[in-house]
RNA sequence: GGCGGCGUACCCAAGUGGCAAGGGAGCAGUCUGCAAAACUGCCAUCCAGCGGUUCGAAUCCGCUCGCCGCCUCCA
């Protein structure tokens, strides 16, 4: 069985058959750098972080770009603000963005093209366009005309002339029409600029994400991805200047979108303020809740942030790893693992199958739940029945994990490293509260169960939860 | 107004024609000095509502209600 995708482009779930056998060119609309990215970059990038790994896991040989929008208007106007160089400020950013995504695990694509970096093929596309007659100069600046090519609209389902009646009147009365945008524009005293044919200027932004899909992955692409936002009018626009540049149709075969995150029911807006920076986010959750969260929900589907929902997950996470450490105490050999056929043969089928229909993680992620809950009954009746059997059944579990791990990216950690990022946030100091351990066990052996207890309470209260076993007391930070 | 999407238990969330996954919360039990954790049981005869197609629908079709996104920079 292959692999299904839902393609915005004809809005139904097709067969994904890359053009070539085997291989796959893959871009994806980066962050315009100008300020610290927020929970929605996370998604994004996170749901084809997992996507990329998935399509690697079933050996195809992957290309996947990208990009960094590095010379926007946003940039320009933001370190006038603070009085640095453009240059400066988007570096900052990238710089932070890719911290960012190393926190959250989240794979360097191959390819992580600036616009900047790739003025050349810019001119040369925009050139191109001229001469075919589909864009046109004015004062320096270049524009597409939307009108040219027939199938406008086509991946939004936007008609031109119903557009044209919305549009705002007066934008640009040169423009041959309203909806023309720019590939290229002058640019004013101190401003970032190239050299080009059409004077001293700087790309648009529709421009530089086609320009880079050509220069770096070719002419026609397997996945083109993004936001849901993005459909208009930037890949509509991305679509119409490709196609019109190349003459070769389609530009991308399978257009991927992931959808919004909403905070508290909102949609994040600046003027809501309610903008959710990635690591603001990570202060208060561990970066792999925050992953399990994010891919909890089906790509394409709006989620929502709340408290609530950051605290499930990393409940969920927990659980995982209590299990892990579990049976690494009591079954150390099932860790040891390496390849199991009969695994992937039979327990594993029903996550390739919710992985092919159009990267299903939150079906794969509840398989895995389900496996954490057989894994733990399968100690429990061991223990009960005084039969240490089980061991062939829990190293297979241990398996499914680490293979639905290599394209999750959740799931692969020591249970000792995620207790242990987890745990740092602690709000006593290690030493201290392993001292009021040593205290209360003093106390428990002499049956003074009043100030044991009273010390256990005086943690909680402080977020630390206790839990005693035949091998001792361990402490957790809860939620 | 145009285009697209969504509505599944207390909350989150899979399921898109054949007896409603999973997580969290709650309740009861086992375990424990008591807890916590884990396990067991309970927790949607029903999938916004109303019609229709079908042997059979949460899943397909129509209508109604409610919510959301895009149409302007936006992941």
């Amino acid at each position: 069985m292959g692999i299904k995708v839902y393609n915005s482009l004809t809005r139904k779930k097709e067969d994904f058959v890359p053009t070539a056998e085997g291989r796959v060119l893959m871009y994806v609309c980066g962050p315009t750098v100008y300020a610290l990215s927020h929970i929605g970059h996370a998604r994004s990038a996170v749901s084809f972080d997992v996507i990329y790994k998935y399509l690697k896991y079933k050996g195809f040989k992957v290309k996947y770009a990208r990009n960094y929008t590095d010379v926007d208007d946003k940039i320009i106007n933001r370190a006038n603000e603070e009085g640095v160089g453009a240059k400066d400020l988007a570096e900052r950013y990238i710089k932070a963005f890719d911290e960012d995504m190393e926190a959250l695990r989240v794979e360097l694509p191959d390819i992580r093209p600036k616009a900047t970096e790739t003025i050349g093929r810019i001119i040369e596309v925009t050139e191109g366009l001229i001469k075919r007659g589909y864009a046109y100069e004015l004062d320096g600046d270049v524009y597409y005309s939307v009108r040219l090519k027939k199938d406008y609209g086509k991946l939004s389902g936007k008609n031109i002339d119903e557009l044209e009646s919305g549009a705002r009147v007066g934008v640009d009365e040169r423009k041959k029409d309203p909806l023309d945008f720019a590939l290229w524009k002058s640019s004013k005293p101190g401003e970032p600029s190239w050299d080009s044919p059409w004077g001293k200027g700087r790309p648009g932004w529709h421009i530089e994400c086609s320009a880079m899909c050509m220069e770096w992955l070719g002419e026609t692409i397997d996945i083109h991805g993004g936001g849901k936002d993005l459909i208009f009018p930037h890949h509509e626009n991305e679509i119409a200047q490709s196609e019109a540049a190349t003459g070769k149709t389609p530009y991308a075969k399978y257009w991927l979108h992931n959808g919004f995150v909403n905070i508290e029911r909102e949609k994040m807006s600046k003027s809501l303020g309610n903008i959710l920076n990635i690591r603001d986010v990570l202060k208060d959750h561990t970066s792999e809740a925050v992953r399990l969260f994010l891919l909890s929900s089906h790509y394409r589907s709006p989620i929502d942030y709340s408290k609530d929902s950051l605290k499930d997950a990393e409940a969920a996470m927990d659980r995982f790893y209590k299990t892990v450490q579990r049976i690494g105490a009591e079954y150390p050999d099932a860790l040891k693992i390496e390849f199991c056929v009969p695994c992937i043969e039979d327990r594993f089928q029903p996550i390739f199958e919710a992985m092919d229909d159009d990267f299903n993680t939150a079906e794969v992620i509840g398989i895995i739940f389900k496996e954490v809950n057989r894994a733990n009954r399968i100690m429990d009746e061991a223990k009960a029945s005084g039969k240490p059997s089980g061991l062939v059944d829990l190293s297979c579990i241990i398996f499914v994990f680490r293979e639905a791990g290599k394209f999750l990216g959740l799931f692969t950690r020591n249970p000792e490293e995620y207790f242990s990022e987890k745990n740092s946030r602690a709000a006593l100091p290690p030493e201290e509260i392993e001292r009021l351990i040593k205290e209360r066990n003093d106390a428990r052996k002499n049956k003074d169960f009043k100030k044991s207890d009273e010390i256990r309470d005086g943690l909680l209260q402080k977020g630390i939860v206790l839990e005693d076993s035949p091998k001792g007391t361990t402490w957790s930070v809860k939620g």
